[in-house]
RNA sequence: GGCUCCGUAGCUCAACUGAAUAGAGCAUCUGACUACGGAUCAGAAGGUUCCGGGUUUGAAUCCCAGCGGAGUCACCA
């Protein structure tokens, strides 16, 4: 149990002892007092004078005068208004210190055979084409609210739903088999993904070619403008070929079975790349070629067992007006499978092979009306986990030039903005002088521990539902609320921890009780001792941005501290020891912290 | 048009379940260097929290109406 729960059931005791009432404690909230007002926790006494009936400073004067009684911890208050503000004693924060710092696993809370399964769904890629910045967003959100959720005490299963099959797959093997030469990622020393992604953006620009001229062509005929255009979209050549490409895959075609997996393998291989870069990883990859059929069987169960009705051209509707939304498309009425069909089959196997608690999904916010929807689905079908599914809605990433879009090639590619990360941070640092003495190959480890810790903290310290601006150079500033600017802090803790080693100045094992702590160092242990109770043990509850952005807070006191260590420094010992524990222990959490996130610390940059 | 989400300093973002004078960073301005790591620190300035009502002891936060932006409403995925 931390300070801030231990005072609040405390305050819950008083109460019921002064007034008499029956008030369940889990209405007490204690918050950080503020900067302006003596104390380190600040009660809100307003919600009881109804049981108190006195005024607001009667109220918490009573409180207090209980709690400096009652609680050992609690060495005075003051009340101002109806706050009540509480000092914890010095010799509670000590203790609290040494707790943090005896604990190596501090904030971690192990998952044991009997926790929550957890899976969790993301990245989730088209295999047509390269990951771009939208992607990244994902992956780092998914990677990240993953570690968080299994740092606070759940088994976990990170798992991804590769799209490896439908019409824009066959575009690009059309593409490929026309104008390709038998094109390879060996042969042109192309990624695998992009040069799969160049052959869709082929396909596309030769289709819309064919249709310019037979709209034109067809115009000349007496059709209206519209209708032309129609008719050419739906019956050019190339769009022709696509499907009948596709009813071949569908029909397990050998000649384009093996092309398609010639030309998705190389499409893995490229993904794979990308992911390793980023640090992420699954450890379970599905293929909706592999649950797409599954899907049309749970439909067809679901048609049996009266849920769906087929209508009378053969397609299969879920009818969701007693939910509030309208009918639903599962199957259509030449017999293939809709997106809603493939998930309800990856569902379906997912359930099959692991004894699921809780399904996550991290998905853009552009999708939640499917998963509205594909949550009530599961339920009809009796997924125990159906109903509560969660779908972690994250917005888009904006450009400062307005959106992403493929047609006006304004999309940021994955592996370029990775690749610019990375020589920032290297040409930044190198024109800081900061690399005099470093090999070669450090220096490129730590630009690219620094420019991916940049694109990760930039992306995952905003309210994931939000959608977000992206700018690419203020991403790799390395001052502020950035990533680098923690990493240096980090850094610059571990040099003072050395330097400390190399004085032989040892930390104690046990710090005595007599050493006074200032009010600077009262706040830096209780950020230490909130990190646990705040950000890790509320789990799920807590998203990565929370996370990121009290890594900085912990950082903004730490370098606060720091200052004032330099012109004190000719102190006494005691000060200085605790000092260095307080050194470890914020470099312990920021490590922690920025571990959850997938942020990786240099030792020294 | 229906539904969902968003609107906070010039810009990018915070503010946990309603709580004290709405906080950071960037940019701007003023200071501190023979530098314990200057990728630094201290300070200043910057706000009608989109507008109007309501609930409440108390509203950026909850409710209603409006304005503005985004998403979605495919036999696409």
């Amino acid at each position: 149990m931390n300070i801030t729960e231990q005072i609040a059931q405390r305050a819950a005791q008083a109460i019921s002892a002064l007034y008499e009432a029956e008030e369940n404690p889990n209405q007490i909230t204690l918050q950080k007092t503020k900067k302006e007002f003596e104390g380190h926790l600040t009660l809100v006494v307003f919600p009881f004078l109804k049981i108190s009936k006195k005024r607001p400073e009667e109220t918490a004067e009573e409180i207090g005068q209980w709690l400096e009684q009652n609680e050992p911890a609690i060495e005075k208050y003051n009340v101002v208004k109806g706050f009540l503000n509480l000092s914890i004693s010095e010799a509670y924060w000590i203790k609290l210190l040494s707790a943090i710092d005896a604990d190596p696993d501090y904030g971690i809370t192990k998952a044991t055979a009997d926790s929550p399964l957890v899976m969790i769904e993301y990245s989730s890629p088209n295999t047509n084409k390269p990951l771009h910045l939208g992607h990244v967003r994902n992956n780092l959100l998914g990677w990240a609210l993953s570690n968080v959720i299994q740092a606070s005490g759940n088994r976990m299963v990170r798992t991804n739903i590769v799209n490896d099959r439908g019409i824009h797959i066959c575009k690009s093997m059309l593409a490929w088999q026309k104008w390709g030469n038998g094109e390879t990622p060996q042969s042109s020393g192309k990624k695998g993904d992009h040069l799969i992604g160049d052959y869709y953006v082929l396909f596309d620009k030769h289709y819309r070619e064919e249709v310019k001229q037979l709209k034109a062509q067809w115009q000349e005929q007496g059709m209206t403008e519209e209708e032309a255009e129609t008719k050419a979209k739906n019956e050019a050549p190339l769009i022709t070929e696509a499907h009948d490409m596709l009813v071949r895959w569908e029909q397990g075609d050998e000649e384009v079975r093996a092309l398609w997996k010639k030309m998705n393998d190389w499409v893995y291989a490229g993904f794979d790349e990308t992911y390793r870069a980023l640090g992420v990883g699954f450890d379970k990859i599905y293929y909706e070629s592999d649950t797409y059929l599954v899907g049309k069987a749970e439909v067809e169960r679901g048609v049996k067992e009266g849920l769906f009705e087929r209508r009378s051209d053969g397609s299969v509707w879920a009818n969701l007006q007693a939910e509030g939304l309208d009918s639903k498309l599962l199957i259509r009425k030449d017999g293939t499978s809709v997106y809603m069909t493939q998930d309800i089959g990856t569902a379906k196997l997912r359930f099959q092979d692991y004894p699921i608690d809780k399904m996550v999904y991290v998905v853009g916010n552009e999708q939640n009306y499917h998963f509205q929807v594909l949550s009530i689905l599961l339920d009809k079908l009796g997924f125990r986990w159906g109903k509560d599914l969660v779908h972690f809605s994250y917005g888009m990433v904006e450009l400062p030039n307005g959106k992403m879009k493929s047609r006006e090639g304004t999309v940021v590619d994955a592996d370029d903005l990775i690749a610019e990360m990375i020589r920032t941070a290297r040409e930044t640092s190198e024109q800081l002088g900061k690399f005099q003495d470093i090999p070669d190959a450090e220096r490129n480890e730590i630009a690219r521990i620094v420019g991916l810790g940049a694109l990760k903290y930039f992306l995952l310290k905003v309210d994931a539902r939000k959608n977000m601006m992206f700018n690419p150079a203020e991403s790799i500033d390395f001052n502020g609320n950035t990533g680098p600017f923690i990493q240096y802090t980090y850094a610059r803790i571990r040099s003072v921890l050395r330097k400390a080693a190399e004085e032989a100045f040892s930390i104690p094992d046990t710090l005595s009780e007599n050493i006074s702590v200032n009010a600077k160092e009262q706040d830096l242990i209780q950020h230490l001792a909130d990190f646990k109770a705040v950000v890790l043990q509320a789990g799920a509850d807590y998203s990565p941005s929370d996370i990121a952005n009290y890594c900085y807070e912990l950082v903004k006191e730490y370098n606060q501290f720091y200052h004032d260590f330099s012109i004190l420094r000719e102190e006494d010992a005691g000060k200085k020891q605790l000092r260095l524990v307080l050194s470890r222990n914020v470099a312990k959490v920021i490590k922690t912290g920025l571990g959850l996130l997938g942020i990786e610390v240099p030792e020294r940059m």
